[in-house]
DNA sequence: CGTTTTCTCCCGTATCCTGAGAACTCCCAT
DNA sequence: ATGGGAGTTCTCAGGATACGGGAGAAAACG
């Protein structure tokens, strides 16, 4: 737990860590105690964050975000880093499965499709393009990432979304759409079967982002026939992998499975 | 120039704010090199905030922005910084001229007031409100901010713009509009008289941010009546101290006087 | 005005950072 | 294949420099 081999880097990082994590509302003492600092020290670091920009003082005891860095990040997107970063294993991932991946992240309530790998063969009517934007009820994609939410967002979305029927599985019930998230939650995967489509049956896990939180969800979608029953679990094992794997290269930490983890 | 007692973390940060400067274009050595570290040193330190999440690898001889410093400082708000800080100064500067201030950022080719002292006496017909949006091309404030901008977003905002006269003061011709705004480069500061009031006339300056660029500007607003004719630059002291020290508290550099540095 | 909390400064010590160079890995041109 | 060059990591010894306990300003508090 006390990891004491630590460079004087890494505590300065961590310190502007705890310092802008929720905007300058932790006082400064507890941060520094919650890493085990000494005070002396804390400050003398804390200071040294503020001259280069990137904290702030806010007042007696209170840290915040620095305007320098706030500039400075502001300019960068944290999706287009994700999708650069993910692209190489959705196509792995298509490739070993022959299926449809795409890549979604959860923007204003609406799902966008960032990335879309044709699966082998290309089947012809895929209606789904890289940018796109659908709703977030109905997909497996949306119902990963909403699982992903903070309760209070989530209730936000059940309470004012109006739900419409794309075909006649789709879940439009409140109730049941929120049953289907929590039990996502806990399995860590979430399917659709034709409540999108009538020929379509997908299979979503979430992606983890630094703090453990979900930042995306990548899926593998299979059209069917009548009759043909396949199952996407078996796939289930490859797409893990893949959103694993996606996991660490976006700092992700090591245990963060398919847990998620809800704060108040 | 050779600040030879530089310690490890400015190091660091320094780094950082190149890496991230221009979202992962610059390649490393060059980064490096500008900053006078040996590249061993370099790729050290650089390594351990890719480790933190702060950077990121993005190819070979490429860094970027980090994952996790994107999502921390996503959260926070330059502008609610920025209006926190300020809005002592504008009251003092307010007491000292006992005139209306205003302090307003470009938001989307608007001006948004973000703060608004009324002067003594309170006048009643003030028509600003805190967090009210007005087109820039007809105030002191927005004229100034204009002016901060790059060339092409500049040309961008003339050639895209429907200007509508509110008075018979306003400018409206894309061509002398721009002639304004480069005597306000200049100058450092901008005057609006009676062309968004007929009864109203303001005088604005710049307010630089960590990189000198023009984050903010703060005004004051006279009425005038019939016939008397005061004239505004005798208040220009007193705001462009306001807009010196609040910049000198945002982290701008010393000599950003109202000098405006127009890069390509 | 006394008391508590926040914050800075000091200073000897040991730590850990430094940076040259060797070594390794790719990648490209020959 | 072979050599060269750029990019990157590793090693290591010496010394700068970061560390943190503690004293005591300086504020906030009551």
């Amino acid at each position: 737990m006390s990891r004491t081999h630590t460079t004087s880097l890494e505590k300065s990082l961590a310190l502007l860590r705890g310092i802008v994590a929720d905007g300058g509302r932790t006082p400064f003492n507890e941060i520094a105690a919650g890493l085990d600092l000494p005070l002396s020290t804390a400050y003398r670091l804390a200071s040294q964050l503020v001259d280069a920009g990137f904290a702030s003082r806010y007042g007696p005891n209170l840290y915040g975000p620095g305007l320098a860095a706030t500039l400075l990040y502001s300019q960068s997107d944290a999706s287009a880093h994700i999708t650069r970063v993910a692209r190489p294993l959705l196509k792995q991932l298509s490739q070993e499965t022959g299926l449809t991946s795409h890549l979604g992240i959860l923007e204003s309530g609406m799902v966008t499709y960032k990335i879309r790998i044709p699966g082998r063969p290309p089947r012809a009517a895929s209606f789904t393009r890289e940018g796109m934007q659908l709703e977030a009820y109905c997909s497996a994609l949306g119902k990963v990432l909403l699982a992903g939410l903070q309760d209070a967002d989530l209730d936000d979305y059940l309470h004012e979304g109006a739900f419409v029927p794309l075909t006649p599985h789709t879940l439009i019930e409140p109730a049941s759409l929120k049953q289907e998230i929590l039990k996502t939650r806990q399995t860590g995967f979430a399917i659709d079967d034709r409540e999108v489509s009538e020929d379509m049956i997908c299979l979503a896990v979430p992606v983890a982002g630094p703090l453990g939180e979900t930042v995306a969800a990548v899926s593998v979608s299979m059209l069917v026939g009548r009759g043909q029953n396949t199952d996407p679990m078996g796939f289930h094992p490859f797409l893990e992998t893949c959103a694993r794997t996606l996991g660490e290269l976006l700092g992700a930490p090591r245990d963060a499975a398919q847990e998620a983890d809800q704060r108040s």
